[in-house]
DNA sequence: ACCAAAAGGTGCACGAACGAACCATTGACG
DNA sequence: CGTCAATGGTTCGTTCGTGCACCTTTTGGT
């Protein structure tokens, strides 16, 4: 191999990633992207401490400090005994009023992997036998959208509910990890910055033909469907990042 | 939102996921796959402890152990004093040499990630300026992997290498950290399994298709192009999970 | 009213991971 | 040959994370 000398440190630099967060700083970030992202729903109560302890593989005691956090964030309250538990008191802020502290770049590499990811998953959900119980979920997601226009908040947690829903159809726990994740820069960035209403409408006719053309099984068309919505709030964000 | 029963456990189970490794063992997990892919290649020296450590997030004392445990695996050696450090000994195996413990559901749901993730990052290599070397050095990828035909161990390694950069010319640590994982566990299935020789001459052709893509700043191209080369190994591999 | 079960609350011992300091080896250079 | 710097090797005290056992609170059911 006869690489010029600038290729050496290329692919380490590129490669090697650094650990940003221990277990416990792990643990809340994962539970306070689900609660953002509406996967637990305001009132909505989370399972019990020793179930979501062993399904998120942590000890009870990292998982209650997490909560502990979550409970100084105003993201839930916690009650003792029996019918008590952890529930959500999460409704998403006003667009504007939660500044991120992620940076442009990041924001940008969350918009292009955002791009690349989820008309992926589109694409797989749309190759999947989907049941008639998956069929009536997909729908409801969008119709749910649509139902929460007239409310920034609820909105803003049906939209991001609907993406993990088309994420989760794709049954590949790869791509759903991934869509979570640009999800979550996504829901940072719109907390931090206005949306412009008119995007609203518009926004459902997309998640309609993405619906569409996933329960037809048509991947090319989902892949298509999903890039275009992207494409329009991608477009819609990058000129407020710089 | 009217949504039926089972909608009620879904996104929580598809979005939660539990943390399966340690600090160390995400260490160890780290390095002996930039090994295994190509990133520092036999007779390479990794940087240095301290450097490393930094590198990688990790206390040096971790570092050190993960250290051990590649030296336990054959991947390393390391000399004290000055000039030494640790270098890399290892060389791919022989396909069929090295059995996988990942699961068939595991193996597949890499392969239509990666499906998603390497078009992916191609049809945003090819959206970038790239400098004459990024160009130069992609070129020579693509040639590397031509000319270690003759060697199957060798053709492993330089075909990761071409995949890793063509990622890293994407600019997006996201897509990097996803093509590095969905490639990682090509490795192991190609370890696991034997090649069938004559898909070799196929794949340089294929390669050279997103290079010239790429080249061109031909987004939609060097993503079809990419396409097609993942469909090719994906439908060669699918047969043999089951 | 009482009891049992669900669910959060607490404490403890141990191992993992951390950062810092110091030691030993090795080789380049004057 | 001696010195110094680079690099791995070792030790130590602290904090984090773990698993386990036990306690307290609360409520549903009898």
């Amino acid at each position: 191999m006869s690489a010029p000398v600038p290729e050496v440190g290329r692919l380490p630099a590129a490669v090697l990633r650094p650990a940003t967060a221990n277990v416990f700083e792990t643990t809340v970030e994962q539970l306070a992207t689900a609660i953002r992202l509406g996967v637990f729903v305001d009132g909505e109560q989370l399972p019990p401490e020793r179930e979501l302890a062993e399904r998120l593989g942590v000890a009870r005691g990292t998982l209650r400090d997490a909560i502990a956090a979550l409970r100084d964030s105003g993201l839930v309250t916690t009650r003792r005994g029996r019918g008590g538990g952890t529930v959500v008191t999460y409704t998403s802020p006003e667009p504007g009023s939660k500044p991120t502290s992620r940076r442009g770049a990041a924001l940008a590499d969350a918009l292009d992997f955002r791009r690349v990811v989820e008309p992926g998953a589109a694409w797989l959900a749309a190759r999947q036998e989907l049941s008639a119980d998956q069929r009536t979920w997909l729908v409801a997601s969008a119709d749910a959208v649509r139902e929460a226009a007239q409310d920034t908040g609820a909105h803003r947690i049906a939209d991001s509910r609907f993406h993990l829903a088309v994420a989760t159809l794709s049954a590949s726990p790869m791509l759903i990890e991934s869509v979570t994740r640009a999800q979550a820069v996504l829901g940072e960035m719109l907390a931090a910055i206005p949306v412009l209403p008119r995007n609203i409408d518009h926004s459902c006719d997309q998640h309609d033909a993405v619906v569409d053309a996933v329960l037809r099984g048509d991947d090319d068309a989902a892949r298509a469907a999903m890039e275009e919505h992207c494409d329009a709030t991608s477009a819609l964000l990058r000129g407020l990042i710089g």
